[in-house]
RNA sequence: GUGGCUGUAGCUCAACUGGUAGAGCGUCGGACUGUGGAUCCGAAUGUCGCGGGUUCAAGCCCCGCCAGCCACCCCA
């Protein structure tokens, strides 16, 4: 047997769940002007490289990359930003005025160990906004973020945001970081030892050293005037919204793009893999992409994470049913109940036989189905023009014309 | 990439210290030849994850691979 790929899934039984949240999402991001956009699954290697980082691990050992038959870098893309900005300045949308807004859902690709909440063909549902420097854009993303999730019903949800600085004061920063560690490096874990030169920042939200990180020095005390006062200002529209938040230092975002405010929504009850979403403001990735200087802010938010929250806070939409199951009781009746069944479905969800069974177990069918409503077209009524509509929930028989069917249908559904 | 646990019917799982595969649920049918959700009866379906080894004999033991789950790393 072909199985599917390691890391992969197929959505069958649930996937009225995901468009359910789809919707909600969708519904969210354009009543406050987003715009959805779809962009090519896969890039040019070099677009990942350039923006998510190469020293990242994303790209460093996480991607699907592939020489195509003209030889090609192609990647499957690891994330939904890059793409973005990229056909921002690929089709200079800033002529159309700034802040341009855009939001996406689809496929992301990380070749890692698959584990609870992690899948190498993933979902994102993301947003980007692209051209404001200004707080208020920080805030409308995060608010974009707590309303997408409060609009599918979840609530155990924890905001945390963090500011990493800009080329200004980050670098004083992971001085004073390096200097802090240097005496205790002995003592750390093998990986903060490796995580020292590679990536100081990282140091801070190791699992295990969590007691140096807590007395580490804190980035909010170095930032530069400008950091901190986008910052504050952030802040500020934080809790004029009334958003519950918490500032947490050892956010540390892990694609290089980011500046400034960085934040991430956790869902404590996941496991290992509790970020459902995170994001920050990147002001220099469309000039890395060879625009012009664009500030700009997004989020992504995994979607399968999102869907295991979902079953967890049990609010899941009803599943699909049939309106009506169109029955025969015998062979001759069903061209009149394929023809009937056509009628029906311009307005309902229809589910008739088409296997020949008995009318018992069409019956049974139905009800295993969920159908509200049972027509039986027998002899009788194709002869009378009458058909027999029986309500599942009570048992309740009628006979009605076809016209009458579907007026009692929709009086009733 | 590393580590732990797991892999028997569509699903959940059983099979004593190795003796050659079973139950419940589900599916389909019948009891009930124009009526469901209850009950009863019956039926079908397994390369026992794959490959190799040990043995008279392997679902069970050994090795390798693959897959799943969980964790590390990292992230959504």
């Amino acid at each position: 047997m072909i199985k599917k790929i390691k890391g992969t899934n197929d959505v069958i039984e649930d996937l009225y769940i995901w468009e359910w949240v789809e919707e909600k999402f969708r519904n969210v991001a354009k009543n406050l002007g987003f715009l959805e956009i779809r962009t090519p699954i896969f890039e040019a290697t070099e677009l990942f490289n350039r923006s998510v980082g190469t020293d990242t691990d994303i790209v460093q050992k996480e991607m699907y990359t592939f020489e195509d038959k003209g030889g090609r870098s192609i990647t499957l893309r690891p994330e939904g930003t890059a793409s973005v900005m990229r056909a921002f300045v690929e089709h200079s949308l800033d002529s159309k005025g700034l802040p341009q807004k855009f939001f996406y859902i689809g496929s992301m690709f990380r070749y890692e160990r698959p584990q609870a909440g992690r899948l190498r063909q993933f979902h994102q549902y993301g947003v980007e906004l692209i051209g404001s420097p200004l707080p208020i854009a920080d805030a409308m993303v995060i608010l974009m973020a707590t309303e997408s999730l409060k609009a599918i019903g979840l609530s155990n949800f924890k905001l945390k945001i963090n500011s990493t600085g800009c080329e200004k004061c980050r670098p004083r920063y992971k001085e004073a970081l390096r200097e802090y560690y240097k005496p205790i490096l002995a003592k750390l874990c093998d990986d903060c030892q490796t995580r020292y030169d590679k990536n100081i920042l990282r140091l801070l939200d190791c699992k295990r050293d969590v007691e140096y990180a807590k007395s580490a020095p804190n980035i909010i005390d170095y930032l530069c005037d400008d950091c901190k006062s986008h910052f504050e200002g952030v802040r500020r529209l934080l809790d004029t919204l009334g958003l519950e938040y918490e500032i947490d230092p050892s956010i540390v975002r892990g694609l290089d793009y980011y500046t400034r405010t960085v934040f991430e929504i956790k869902y404590p009850s996941l496991g290992a893999q509790d970020a459902i979403l995170g994001g920050g403001r990147y002001d220099h990735l469309v000039e890395e992409l060879g625009g012009k200087p664009t500030p700009s802010v997004g989020f992504a938010a995994g979607m399968e994470r999102i869907m295991i929250a979902l079953k967890a806070e049990n609010k899941l939409p009803s599943p699909p049913i049939p309106d009506v199951y169109v029955v025969t009781v015998s062979e001759g009746q069903r061209p009149h109940a394929l023809k009937i069944s056509r009628e029906l479905s311009k307005t309902f969800s229809v589910d008739v036989d088409l296997m020949g069974r008995k009318l018992k177990s069409q019956f049974k069918n139905a009800s295993k189905e969920g159908a509200r409503y049972v027509l039986v077209v027998g002899e009788d009524e194709i002869k009378s023009g009458t058909y027999t509509l029986k309500d599942m929930s009570n048992g309740n028989q009628m006979k009605l014309s076809l016209e009458d069917v579907m007026k009692h249908l929709e009086k009733t559904l």
